[in-house]
DNA sequence: ACAACTGTACTAAGCACACTAATACAGTAG
DNA sequence: CTACTGTATTAGTGTGCTTAGTACAGTTGT
């Protein structure tokens, strides 16, 4: 079964995006891996009863962002390289999140061990490796 | 000097987006302490060359929030005790943060360690202690 | 009591932009 | 040639942001 997707046309978040959250999480985890194949447009489109831009401005940022890559004619498969950041952009564009995080936590009175002990057990469910 | 705020009309983030921040990153950071007093709706606008409704909404929202605190025709207020949240609610509100974060994180391959340490770093920043 | 300040609420208008849709064009494979 | 693939352009629709105007209610000092 290639990539199961289920979107609300009720959430106040886009369609488009939605999608882009879920093939990204379904490529970090692994369930899709390089080079394999996803949906056309119009399949996966008509599947779930979307228009095919919608699906195609997906796919299309992430591309950009090295997710997935497209081949004219053939269709979009994951990427088989990883896009190679610079530290300096990589850093640049963790920032804003990391920003938004702590803020947060800072107004709710978290403790700095509350909120690395939640960071910690997040890590781990991603499966990211200490280094 | 009261609450120095500069807004770029240019941004894309809109105005009271951007007054919500600042106020808040001011409040945090014990710029302003509690009881100190806002200015006015109208006074603020007039400064910032902004209409009083879109101060309004800044201050409602962070009202709301708990940050400040309204007092019929004497002003707005920094709160003088914080929210108080349960637990399960201080969660449910930091999750969605701290799960965009270590999905970008993963995304753009950071280590489990670089995350980590980012964090510590930032936490320093806004003064959060350990526990 | 009055004037001058505070917050609060509502409506309407204009504007920009995000989202989606429809259509046409271009490459690939059998 | 046909039927699939992605790509580009245009247009319609909605929604969020801001402004403006007006009105009402509470507070303070004269």
């Amino acid at each position: 079964m290639p990539l199961d997707c289920r979107i609300s046309t009720g959430s106040t978040t886009p369609i488009y995006r939605q999608l882009i959250d879920q093939i990204r999480l379904v490529v970090l985890r692994g369930r899709l891996t390089p080079g394999d194949r996803l949906p056309s447009v119009r399949s996966l489109a008509q599947r779930l009863v979307i228009n095919p831009n919608t699906v195609a401005r997906a796919y299309g940022e992430l591309a950009r962002d090295g997710v997935i890559e497209s081949q004219q004619g053939k269709g979009y498969f994951v990427a088989t390289k990883r896009q190679v950041y610079t530290r300096a952009h990589r850093r640049r564009r963790l920032a804003p999140l990391l920003e938004a995080l702590v803020s947060e936590a800072a107004l709710l009175d978290f403790s700095a061990d509350d909120v690395t002990a939640a960071l910690q057990e997040k890590l781990r469910e991603y499966g990211l490796e200490p280094s």
